[in-house]
DNA sequence: ATAAAGCGAGTAAACGCTTGCAAATTATGT
DNA sequence: ACATAATTTGCAAGCGTTTACTCGCTTTAT
């Protein structure tokens, strides 16, 4: 005995009612006797109907999905946006499609068309920028996108973010306060602008303001984990640094336990700041200050965003900047 | 001038062929001849047409889709084994869509119902457990579903793991080994049957084996987070314990802390093992000694096994039980 | 009492594709 | 050259919904 699944038609015939007002009960349409309702409702209850998503999809046009575009999932910065972004997305009854980065690079645009081809109704980029040839595609498909936690240079396409430069002279500024001419900035790859450009800018425009001179020999470059962490630790430590900045939470762990191994004592010899305050930061011994990125947030803002251009709202602001807050730990003094 | 989408008549008409006939060469069927399949790819790619896949769902009553559950994207333990299983499934060109188990308890049903509404091909499942209610939607649709690091009391439902019984007994009988005679068992909820019965178990068979008597007063409950494990180390310690084995690596690290600031040297005066090896146990200092388990290795097994069972192919195994090892740290000797 | 307006429900045409079947074309053997 | 087989194509019927349009029946106003 084969298992029939249940469609509109089935459901129709027993409540004696046209499939048309099934889906009008089914959606919520205004237009029906309230008797009627409840019949349709119950008829519905007891056959155990499921209305076909790809059904309504196809004949509405609206698959009540997005797509999210992620670097790394294990990554917590990315899996604590997906969390706010997934919080929002079932609120407003929108299925999350998730899709990894992977490490070659030309296949985000076929990531994209990919997503496209599924019809969602909007995307959330994380990646690390928008290519030409990816903006390129979306345009010319109306689908909306915002970007959570990653910058558009120009300001064209909707984000959400804190405002990193900011931030950054704001730790660089304190470090400065506490007495450290020489603080090292420890980045990832700094073609990705977030590093190379804006967080590098706070650094800098903390320095000018105190008038200490931007020496690149202060600057690293390095791998988001703890090992690249251990293994750089000599080198900032040999640049004469006395403190640094970090942009990513694995990595500074990697050299806070470095130092630590070295005999360097944290926060008294040297002093570290981290920039996500993810959970590694408490795990640390000692723990560790950290720019506090409400990532939750973005990614929630950043959903609630999408909603609105899905529903072609009025937008008021294209790119929203959250407030940061910074949270001291022992990694400073 | 309004954007249209292209559709596959589009194509047909400018290729001067049927429609079927671009179905066809886009589904790669064989029956196409050679020269025609050149010149719709190419009006393909001129057209840029994209084919809907919402509209192919429908057709053809796939949706190339897979629907995975899981508790909390946060937790590194299921961002570890949806990484495998996002991988595995991009590879067989499986979209996933991404569900987060809300706290309230009672809407895995409806989540699961979303899910099977929008027809997806199979499901992977990573909660504590599926509950009767769940399985019977499930066993009234023809969807398969499999388990990722979760543990089916019956053997009923497909699923992916690791011999938790054995790990944990090797553990165990590590640490008597190391001379241990009170050693902790620090678990999140026992109702879960992971830590409860299987972890449980293989630490009881371990105590046994040693002649030890089981003693309750050395089994702890606990959430699973740092401050959770910091709170709880002054019971662990009055416990008499000397040792103790975690369930989970943020537990492991806030009682790891708590124990190091308070003058307990770890490993020398109280060894430490954890159970997931995520990049926390490299995070902490000392170092944690961890269970290995594949997680990554889990996620992607069982979506491979998914994919199977999508296809209808052969299953030999129902269960499957991968291996697992145990990573030698800092925190025990 | 009667026309206008409104409500509730049905009809049928999309939506963009897959696919079984039949028709047309080409290849093969004699 | 002809029949037959094999290969390519086209036709059209779905797939399960949504949604304009219509239509009959009540209300309401006059």
């Amino acid at each position: 005995m084969e298992k029939k699944v249940v469609t509109i038609y089935d459901v129709a015939e027993a409540a004696n009612v046209s499939m048309a007002t099934i889906s009008r009960v089914v959606n919520g349409n205004a237009n029906v006797k309230e008797e009627t309702r409840k019949r349709v409702l119950e008829v519905i209850d007891r056959l155990n109907y499921r209305p076909n998503a790809v059904a309504r999809g196809l004949a509405s046009k609206k698959s009540t999905t997005i797509g999210v575009i992620l670097p790394d999932i294990t990554d917590l910065y990315f899996a604590s946006l997906a969390k706010g972004i997934d919080d929002v997305a079932s609120m407003y009854k929108y299925n999350i499609i998730l899709t990894s980065l992977q490490e070659s690079i030309g296949d985000e645009e076929q990531i994209l068309n990919n997503l496209l081809s599924k019809q969602v109704d909007g995307l959330i980029y994380m990646g690390k920028q928008l290519s030409k040839k990816v903006k390129r595609t979306l345009g010319s498909s109306k689908t909306p996108i915002v970007l959570a936690g990653s910058v558009d240079r120009n300001n064209e396409t909707a984000s959400v973010n804190i405002d990193f430069t900011d931030a950054v002279y704001n730790i660089i500024s304190q470090l400065v306060q506490n007495g450290h001419k020489k603080i090292a900035f420890v980045g990832g790859s700094l073609e990705n602008p977030i590093d190379g450009k804006y967080r590098l800018d706070g650094y800098k425009k903390a320095l000018k303001k105190a008038h200490i001179n931007f020496s690149s020999n202060l600057v690293f470059e390095a791998e988001y984990s703890v090992r690249a962490g251990e293994a750089i630790w000599d080198a900032v430590k040999n640049s004469g640094a006395t403190a640094a900045y970090v942009t990513e939470d694995l990595l500074a762990a990697g050299i806070l336990n470095s130092a630590m191994k070295s005999g360097t004592k944290v926060p008294e010899d040297f002093e570290i700041f981290t920039s996500n305050n993810t959970v590694l930061c408490e795990v640390t011994r000692p723990k560790m200050s950290s720019i506090e990125e409400p990532l939750y947030d973005i990614g929630a803002v950043a959903m609630r965003l999408l909603t609105k251009m899905m529903n072609q709202e009025q937008i008021d602001e294209n790119t929203v900047k959250l407030p940061y807050s910074i949270v001291k730990r022992e990694s400073t003094k």
